[in-house]
DNA sequence: GTTAATCCCATTGACCCCCATATAATCCCA
DNA sequence: TGGGATTATATGGGGGTCAATGGGATTAAC
């Protein structure tokens, strides 16, 4: 099962245009869309990014739940799971340039603080993009608890 | 079967390649990926290496866990996992050259000590990467450690 | 007509395929 | 059992290929 996995700096070049690391192109070629969905994460400075396929899958999850238990009028006007609804409304759509880069937009390059770096981190089944310093930051922090974590308990 | 066992020292060459011993990269071969993978480890200088399957198995842990309950936050949120988070992050995919070689990341040589030799350590499920006279010093000490609890009585 | 987007090509450097050699282990057969 | 032949492993190095990056040219947007 192909993941997202380790991470990489790529440059932001003059024309705001980053390459997305060949191995999560390789993940995301399976998809239908060219390119991947991001959006600005919630708890992060950072952005969400993962492949067309699994939004479909959101909407499809929702969908049928929403039709078993009967509930047309959630299908059909909508409310309730304000959560997806937000994100659907939120999310950008990336499409790669034949290089395999794609142009982040101003507001979410805003929101993450990236400015002429970019940091691809992955998360297993989706992955991030972060300011390089930014991240070195959150990481350093999450190796910390980790460790003491290991310390504590047992394992590697 | 299939246990990582015994301790080998082999050289890193000028393109910085190293040969996996060949014992290893057999318990290996039954993996989907032709490689390995590695993070630093967290209470040691020495490079923690297992197999890809392992590491699918800690990602689809997570995904069923998220996909069961109808909780789309785990997926667009990420979880809450951030022991999972944080691996996916830090491992390394290290693929194997037609001859069994990998190349060592700098930063993960760098935290293990290593430059122009590896010692390869088996751990039974996984195995370590150290810098051969670090190894030497901690066994030593492990040693001296073990013979000490069994002269006291206690045995191992 | 001006601005912005993206297609296309060029360059660089890292990675990996492939071949070659040496040493050690195993096999084979008299 | 002994000794040569064969195989496997570890190591070295050349060169082709691909990824990341930069910039010009063409198209689209308004």
């Amino acid at each position: 099962m192909t993941a997202f996995l380790s991470t990489y700096v790529n440059k932001v070049d003059r024309k705001k245009r980053v390459s997305v690391p060949a191995p999560f192109r390789a993940v995301l070629a399976g998809s239908s869309f060219g390119g991947l969905i991001v959006y600005p994460s919630l708890r992060e400075p950072a952005i969400e990014a993962f492949s067309r396929d699994v939004l479909d899958q959101l909407n499809n999850r929702r969908m049928s739940r929403s039709l078993e238990g009967d509930d047309f009028e959630q299908v059909l006007l909508g409310g309730g799971d304000s959560l997806v609804d937000a994100v659907m409304a939120m999310v950008h759509e990336l499409p790669f340039d034949r290089e395999g880069r794609v142009v982040i937009p101003p507001a979410l390059a805003a929101h993450a603080g990236i400015s002429d770096q970019a940091t691809f981190v992955g998360r297993g089944n989706r992955f991030q993009i972060w300011a390089p310093d930014a991240f070195q930051a959150h990481q350093d922090q999450a190796i910390d608890a980790l460790r003491r974590r290991v310390e504590n308990g047992g394992g590697p």
